[in-house]
DNA sequence: CAATAGTTAGTGAACGATAACTAATGTCAA
DNA sequence: TTGACATTAGTTATCGTTCACTAACTATTG
C-alpha cells in the first residue's frame, strides 16, 4: 500500500480537514481546493473518496504498528517499554496535532462499516500489544500483580488518551510533552 | 431549555442515528424515516438541523449537571462519591448504548465551534467537579496526596472513558457495568 | 375560527463522481 | 536523432443525487 507523493499529500490535507473542521467538511470540494487542484484531478489519484479515508485509516495502522514493534523489540524493561512507547505518542502527536485529533477519535468514522473494524483493528493492536509488556513486567515483578493486564492497561492508555483528547479540545494550547510526562510519573508510582 | 414529547424523540432518535451510522447520517431525511413523519414536520419542532444537534448537546449537558450534583451533595466520603459517579455512569449507559457512543465521542463535533464548546465545557464540568471531590480525598487523607488531583482525575475518567468507547466498539458484547465495576476495583487500589 | 401539527411539492446549493479534452512527459523503432 | 504514439496528470463542463429547508395547503382540536 505505498503511496505516491500526491496520494500522501490528500491523505494529509484530509486529517487536516477532518481536524480543524470536523468529517461532514471532509468534501472532494475541499480537499482540492486545499491541495490547489481542480476535483476531477482527486480521482487520478483514489478511486473514491473512501479510498482516500481507508489510505488514512491504513497510514493510522502503519505507525501504530511500527511505534509497537519498535518499542517491543528492543530489549528493555517493561517500565521503560511503556514509557518509551508514551512518549513516542506525546512526541509525534506534538509535532503533528492534526493526526492527535483524528487518531483517537473513532466515532468519526462510524458510518462505515469498514472504517470502524479499521479502528477497531488499531485497538486492539494497541490492546494486545501493551498487555503482552505488562503481564511480562508483572512476571518480572517490575509491575504490581495486584491488578490485571487488562485493566493496567485501560488505566495507562485510556489517561493518555483523555490527555492528548483534552489537548485536541482546549486547541493545543498546553504543552503536551511536558503534561505527558507529568501523567506517566503518576501513572508510575501507581503501576509498580 | 424543556423539550415538548416531540423533541424528545427527535433528539432520540439523532443519538440512535449517530451512534449506529455516524453523524454523516445524521440526516433530516433519517429522522423523519425513523419517527416515522414527513421531513417539513421535523421543522415545526425544531428551527433547524443545529437547533437538534444544540438540544441533544443540551440533553447531555443537563444528565453530567445532575449526575454530578446528585453525587456532590451527598454527605459520603470521597471514594463512595467517586465510585457512586462511575457507578452511575456504567448504569445509564448500559441502559443507553446509544448514548455512549455519541456522548464520548466529541470529536464528532468539531464541524461548528459551537459544538465543540460546549463539549468542551461538559469535560470541564466533569474535570472540575472530579477534582474537587479528590482534592477533598487528599485533604481527608482517603486518598494517596502524591499525585495531583488532575492526574488522578484523568486517570480515573481516562479509563472509564476507554472502557466505554471499547465497549461500544465491540457492539456492547460485553457486560459494561461488570467490567465497570473490575476496572473500579484496580483504580481504587491504585489511587488510596 | 385560531392554533397546532401534519401533508405534498419543490427550492437552490452542495455532494461524489464522470465525460471529454489537453498539455507535458516518456518510450522506442526508423 | 527524430517522429509516432502511449501514459500521466491536469482541465472544464456536467451528471444524477442528496442535502437542509420552505411554501402552500389540510386535518384535528379547543
Amino acid at each position: 500500500m505505498e503511496l505516491t507523493e500526491r496520494q500522501q499529500q490528500i491523505v494529509n490535507i484530509s486529517i487536516k480537514l477532518i481536524a480543524d473542521q470536523g468529517i461532514q467538511n471532509l468534501t472532494i470540494k475541499n480537499i482540492s481546493k486545499e491541495a490547489g487542484f481542480s476535483e476531477p484531478a482527486i480521482y487520478r489519484h483514489f478511486d473514491s473518496k473512501y479510498a482516500i479515508i481507508m489510505a488514512m485509516l491504513d497510514s493510522f495502522q502503519d505507525i501504530s504498528r511500527f511505534v509497537l514493534t519498535e518499542t517491543e523489540k528492543q530489549g528493555l524493561d517493561s517500565i521503560s517499554k511503556i514509557k518509551k512507547f508514551l512518549f513516542d505518542r506525546y512526541q509525534r502527536f506534538s509535532a503533528n496535532p492534526s493526526a492527535a485529533k483524528v487518531m483517537f477519535a473513532e466515532g468519526i468514522f462510524r458510518d462505515d462499516p469498514r472504517y470502524s473494524q479499521k479502528m477497531l483493528d488499531i485497538m486492539h493492536q494497541h490492546a494486545s500489544t501493551m498487555q503482552n509488556i505488562i503481564r511480562e513486567g508483572q512476571f518480572k515483578g517490575e509491575l504490581r500483580a495486584d491488578i490485571s493486564a487488562r485493566e493496567m492497561f485501560r488505566i495507562i492508555f485510556g489517561s493518555l488518551r483523555l490527555l492528548i483528547n483534552q489537548w485536541g479540545l482546549a486547541d493545543c494550547n498546553f504543552d503536551l510533552k511536558l503534561e505527558g510526562e507529568l501523567l506517566w510519573i503518576a501513572v508510575k508510582k501507581m503501576i509498580t
